[in-house]
Parts: structure tokens; sequence; C-alpha cells
DNA sequence: CTACCTGCAAAAAATTTGCATGATG
DNA sequence: CATCATGCAAATTTTTTGCAGGTAG
């Protein structure tokens, strides 16, 4: 049982054989794929799954807060557990790279950016674009 | 002559009524429209703009660097200047509006973490998500 | 002039929905 | 066994494109 599917009865998410399948595929994804990607790798262990139930899953929970929607690159959106450690992404500017990492000193500034305009911080979305700094080989890669 | 216009003629974008229009409109826009929004706007002062040509010519001036494109909301991608004195946003989680707001600390924090990660940053995006402080007046409204 | 733009309408891509049936709690 | 989820196919919504003219530089 990965954390997903514990989300799912912690809020009283019917746990469907569909569901169970694509909660199972995003907690093992360790990138960002978007509703079709989603489809073939579930596809691929139940071909009896439908693209509309990709759809209306991964719709069902972001609005759960058990997923969350990204707009990295263009065309169709990607989804990401929110289940992971929270963490930001770094965008490599000529590959399109996706590298994950996390600071606290970031965070704490948000909290208090908010503060000041008279907002509680309740989420929010970091993405970094950097080209890469010759003669400092450095970074790990995710998808 | 506005800043977009300016920026074309630098790059050598062919500068037609149409983009002029364009250009104009979004120069004036205090929030951030998707392109059919862009459209109805255009339209009310050209008649004969299309909305193919809206599209060709945001993502012409998005390959330049003068439109960001934003994902906040669901549904369409929305557009902003880049001409603008560089900013980020806060949104209200309740009612959707969009504030905008300058700090240098994260700014400068950001350019740390990239170097850390062995990056060169050329660009962020940072999105933060709140909720009204209760008994705290604050924050000025944005489209 | 010539390369680049535009409008139109059709096409493609991305996402949502109605309906009859099936499975979950 | 009532409620909610699913598949399918059709519908919507968002964005792109081919083509025959038109226009900026």
């Amino acid at each position: 049982m990965n954390v997903i599917e514990a989300k799912c009865r912690g809020r009283g998410i019917r746990l469907t054989g569909q569901r169970r399948l694509i909660a199972q595929v995003l907690s093992e994804a360790t990138d960002h794929p978007d509703a079709a990607e989603l489809h073939r790798r579930v596809v691929q262990r139940d071909a009896g799954i439908s693209l509309a139930t990709v759809y209306r899953t991964v719709k069902r929970f972001e609005a759960e807060g058990i997923l969350e929607k990204h707009g990295f690159h263009d065309g169709p959106a990607r989804y990401e557990p929110t289940s992971k450690a929270h963490h930001d992404h770094l965008i490599d500017a000529d590959t399109g790279l996706v590298i994950e990492f996390k600071n606290e000193a970031v965070e704490e500034l948000q909290r208090e950016i908010a503060r000041q305009l008279g907002f509680d911080l309740v989420g929010h979305r970091l993405v970094l674009y950097g080209r890469r700094l010759k003669g400092k080989g450095r970074g790990k890669s995710k998808g």
C-alpha cells in the first residue's frame, strides 16, 4: 500500500483497481508524466484502463491535494505526487532536464513574504531555469 | 511606441498592424490574459484580426523573450510582457486574485541555489499561494 | 520585389462529458 | 444494494497548420 492509496482511504476516495494502479505508477515515477504518458504506463499493466479514467483520476487526486499539477514544459499538464517530501525544480534551459532540490531558506523566505502581503502561505511553486556552468561537473539528473 | 514594439524593432520582427495592436493591448494590460481574451480585446479596436494571428504572435513574442507564458490557473495559457520590471506572483487561494510582488532577497537566494547545483540562473518562476490573514487588511489587487 | 504575415477553415492536440454498465464499501 | 466509477465515443476546448493572397522593409 503506497502513500497515495493511504491518502485515498483517509479521504474516502473509493479505491478501485484503476485508481490503485494509477497511484502505483505515480508513486514509482521519478519524472513528471502527463496524462497520455501515465496512460501508456498504466496500460502496460492493465490494458483495460481508458484515457478518460486517467484524466478523471488525476483531476480528482489533484483536487484532493494528492497530486501536484505542473506546467514546466509546453503542451499537456504534468503530474507528481504531493506525497514526496516537498521540493522545487531547476530546469536545464538547454536540455529540458528537470533537477529536484530542496532549500529551507527559500521556504522560510516565502512564508515571510506572504505574511508581509497579508497572507498565510498555503503552497508555492518555484522553478529555476539555468544553464550548466562550464568546468564544474555537478547536478543530479531527473526526468 | 511601447516597449514591445521597441523590442520587435531591435530583433527584426516585422511590425505589422496586427502585431502593433497586440503589443499595445498587452502593454496596457494589468492582468494576464489568455489568447482568447487577448483576441477579444484586440478585436474591439480592429475587427479584422484573427485568433490564429493572436496565437502566432504570442508564440513568436514568447520565443523572442518579449512575453512570459504563465500557467497559473487551469485552462489556457496566459501571457504577460517581460518588459515590466521583474516580479513574482502571489495568488489568493480563495479568490484566484493575482498579486504581484518583488523581493530582492529571493532573487539573490535563487541565484545562489542555482550556482550550488552547478548552474547559471537564466530565469525563474515563483508563485505563492496564500489565504488572506484576518484582521490585517493589506495587499493590492491585480487581475 | 521578396520574404514574411495574415485570414480562413480544417486539423490536431488536450481535456471533458453523457450514458449504460459494473464494481466498491 | 445504493452510490459512485468506468469505458466508450462524441463533444469541447485549446492550439496549430496549409494555402492563397497581402504587406512591410
